[in-house]
DNA sequence: GCGGTATGTTTACAGTGTTCACATCAAGCG
DNA sequence: CGCTTGATGTGAACACTGTAAACATACCGC
């Protein structure tokens, strides 16, 4: 009746998943991450996790993974609280959102992003990175119909993606959120603004 | 005689940039990067680095300079490649470049951008980082007289390093380096098409 | 030449990822 | 019902890491 998942209850009930929370609370608090701190924290031994993830890489790649889903979730929340139809500001949400995101769970998002796990090419993090640009796709399929193409949806996820590293990585402040709004919907305005200007060169 | 630096040259001869560059060498050859691997490779102990850096995280930082400086002069020898006056193609130059440098030296990349060092305020690498994005200001405001903003130079930034990390994390192969050309070009493209379209939406 | 200080070494400790032999529990089959 | 069997967790161990402290040494200014 709880779980459904491959790997259901035997002694523990449902470890893993465990473990990924407790993995998600370690970094949300910003605590010293490591798999024994995680293990520590679910109240089992060491080697534990080891039943469930064949590395520490793969423990990564598990709250990796829902670190994107639930990034997809904000995205989805901050489109419909958005009036439709009025492109730059959909895209000023959207990149808003994804700041933000980042903002709030920088541990989290440094793992989505930061270190590449060696491991084999059906890594489940590319995939569910990859289902977030898909949607972002279908947005601006939307948003412009006709334009939309693969290079304009990678562009704007850069802007979005290279805006949050700048503010985490302390080239921009994170405090106060206003103002990073503020300027993560100035720069989608300079960018949505940038092409008329374009005539002018030559 | 030879170097005139702040730490010269007592037993060893300037370490310090001896650990800086076989820092670099391994992290070039993909090999595990640590302290003591570091110390080893500039065969020394491996307590010789703490007489050079406060932490493991001072020695990170000083690499990540480095690559700093080494990106910036990319990005200035991309500048003289390119026709000036062209925006477009400036501006998608100077993208390639960045990316490029991206893949060229990950693991350096990585260090640059990946970890906050939870240290002070005057990190050096938010200062080296900050040199690169004034750069990047000063090139925009000869594209675009008037119109240069410190927004629009931070979301082309964006671009640049979303796109970047967008490779390096296996979103997009990264070879052949053609294609890769290709995609930061389209992108840039894209975007700068993009204004134009804004008026049909309302 | 001498003393002091910058530099490097040795030794040591706690913490890490990982492995392996072992214990235990759930479940299915006889 | 009892036994095997495989999935799951434990304990102890190894090599490695970052870091600290006490010690050694070589350079430099006096």
């Amino acid at each position: 009746m709880t779980a459904s998942t491959s790997t259901r209850a035997y002694h523990h009930g449902d470890l893993r998943a465990a473990l990924v929370a407790a993995a998600n609370e370690i970094l949300e608090e910003g605590d010293a991450y490591s798999l024994r701190a995680v293990a520590r924290r679910a109240g089992v031994s060491p080697a534990a996790p080891y039943r469930h993830f064949a590395d520490r890489g793969r423990l990564d790649t598990a709250v990796a993974v829902g670190g994107f889903e639930d990034l997809r979730r904000a995205l989805a929340e901050a489109l419909r609280r958005v009036p439709t139809g009025n492109s730059t500001e959909v895209l000023s949400e959207l990149g808003i959102a994804y700041v933000l995101f980042a903002l709030r769970r920088p541990a989290v998002f440094r793992l989505m992003f930061g270190e590449e796990y060696g491991g084999e090419s059906d890594d489940d993090r590319v995939q569910a990175s990859q289902q977030l640009h898909d949607v972002l796709g279908e947005v601006l399929d939307g948003l412009f119909p006709g334009a939309s193409s693969p290079a304009l949806s990678r562009a704007l996820w850069g802007v979005a993606h290279g805006l949050a590293f700048l503010h985490l990585d302390g080239n921009y402040p994170s405090e106060p959120v206003a103002e990073v709004v503020e300027r993560v919907r100035s720069s989608v305005a300079a960018l949505l603004a940038l092409g008329h200007r374009q005539e002018g060169s030559r």
